[in-house]
DNA sequence: CTGAAAGCGCTTACAG
DNA sequence: CTGAAAGCGCTTACAG
């Protein structure tokens, strides 16, 4: 207040180091406040002079509009949450960087969050709702409860890669049971017989499908096969090969690995520990399409899941949503592409 | 204002699907607006009795207070933007989930930007001046302007393994210089004497580090080396091993790659086009430690970044400076570990 | 310990 | 096209 008594016809002399906000830009153009939200509103009526002035004297105290206080009168963040876990192994990266240009286009931004114990996600949530975010991205399980939340938040939310049986529930997905089956066919048509199944974790409905759809083709097909517990992890196929080749009395010609890492791991197994020579003495088809089942050391026969598509159609789908939150739920499952490499 | 006959003793009627507000768990609890703030902020004094009235009318209303309001009025968004690139490739979701975790224990939210082109850089950056956020934290290249703009408008900025020899900036990383020492002085004491050293991109300072940490210990131990020029990609090393197998007199007895991913991309290549032994033929080591560099077909000899720690060093440096805007800029270097695997 | 009031930096009818 | 004013949902002196 002291302060005031220097420069008396303004009402406080602003800190230097403060950032410059709409009065500050109105007072040095000479317009009202009013005028300079406008110009930073796309296609409201301003006059080329006005908006003239305020551009000056914007960009000249290095003005942005505060999008925190434009999103508390506007009630819209333009924030998304996204909820990973830690164990998202396919191209994460390349996930996160077409999802944040797929959101870009729409204004919209991340708020990432990475769960791990299943505990973690109540916090997660606490977060995600004072956070006031438009909507919600799930890569990690929720429990019906947690879904009914979102819904009586009115707060949208497009599942990524996770299957739920309850249609009221948007998603998007591979078609995993479709990609095993297309799998199993190419192992069929190289005319092996005898087949072993790496499964992923049980608490995965992903991997339940994917081994539903192995497991449906091949007593189709009345091809023998033995399924071997794993969980995804490159350790748990070392496991289940040791396993195998103890046990099994005729060795299998082909392994279905529940998804790549798996099929690196069993691979890798095959040729370390009992000189076995990938396809020649055994196939292995894995399933994902990550940047090393591309490697010489394995080139996979595999289900690329088409990655850019596949985020595409989320976000499509979440900013629909957004705009109009009446549009009912959908499910999105795109095919994904047999890549025959030399694993197999 | 038609609607207040309604209710007249109430302001208007809410729409049933508002989120509640600190008035309406007010009224609810039969206190003042003030009284509900101060339940939700750690150290306020509420009576006992005041208070769980308060926490009884929220938890009925599923009431959360408003991050967006409170940061509005606070000037603490608790918003940290992460800045990473799509080609990072050292254990992103891994180190996402430290960083989150860490981060969590602060109280901060990760607003996530992917920067693909350097172009892009401009738009991230308006972005994040009008999200408010607290700091930042640049796991990309950051140019002197952007660094000064930063500076400017107040907001703390820690890099993660990036390089910048202005002491102004703060910065956390792994000692590429030393570790690539450390890798070559293993080999020497081996007893290898010929060498190829396959170098990443130049324009990345990481990489220039971990080339003259090895010339450096080349020269002085005043053993034989070529340079082949890489990216960083598993390509690029399948590139220079063809390029070097055709074009060498001699074969060199180790092969030093920037990074795991092209040891790997050089090991695949020697063995499935040269028919090479790794190391019985030649040794090949690498640097980051990424999950890939521990499979059996590979078990790199590469120099481990500490993940975590780093991660840890940056967020605390971080919150300092939020803290404390006048610390001065620190760098941290950690020293990698030297894994010795069978590929040397 | 408690409540009334001001204010964070915007957007948006409203009246001119 | 423009400005004055109300209000988004909070926090925080201030007075009691």
């Amino acid at each position: 207040m002291e302060k005031s008594s220097v420069n008396n016809n303004q009402k406080v002399a602003k800190p230097a180091n403060h950032r410059a906000t709409s009065y500050d830009v109105a007072r040095l153009a000479g317009v009202s406040q009013s005028a300079v939200s406008r110009c930073f509103k796309a296609g409201a009526s301003v006059s080329a002079k006005t908006r003239a002035k305020v551009m000056k004297a914007a960009d000249e105290l290095g003005y942005q509009p505060n999008a925190i206080a434009r999103g508390l009168i506007t009630r819209r963040s333009n924030i998304v949450a996204v909820i990973t876990t830690e164990f998202t192994n396919l191209n994460y990266p390349e996930m996160m960087s077409h999802l944040n240009a797929k959101l870009s286009e729409h204004g919209v931004h991340i708020l990432l969050f990475t769960v791990g114990a299943a505990s973690d996600m109540r916090a997660v949530l606490d977060q995600i709702w004072q956070y006031q975010v438009d909507g919600i991205i799930a890569a990690s399980q929720f429990s019906d409860d947690q879904i009914a939340q979102c819904r009586k938040r009115g707060i949208p939310l497009v599942f990524y890669n996770r299957v739920f049986s309850d249609s009221s529930i948007s998603s998007v997905g591979c078609d995993h049971f479709e990609g095993a089956k297309l799998l199993v066919e190419h192992l069929l048509s190289r005319g092996h017989k005898r087949f072993a199944v790496y499964s992923g974790p049980n608490d995965s409905a992903v991997a339940q499908e994917r081994l539903q759809g192995a497991v449906t083709q091949l007593k189709q097909a009345g091809a023998h096969f033995d399924v071997y517990q794993g969980d995804y992890t490159y350790d748990s196929a070392a496991a289940s090969t040791v396993e195998m080749m103890s046990s099994a009395r005729e060795l299998p010609q082909a392994v279905i690995c529940a998804n790549d890492i798996m099929a690196i791991g069993c691979i890798d197994t095959l040729r370390a520990k009992f000189g076995l020579r990938i396809p020649e003495d055994l196939s292995v088809v894995g399933f994902d399409g990550i940047a090393a089942s591309k490697w010489q050391a394995y080139d996979l026969t595999t289900i690329v899941q088409p990655l850019e598509r596949m985020v595409e159609a989320t976000v499509s789908m979440l900013m629909e949503r957004i705009e109009d939150s009446s549009i009912p739920a959908e499910k999105r499952q795109f095919g994904g592409k047999l890549n025959i490499g030399l694993s197999a």
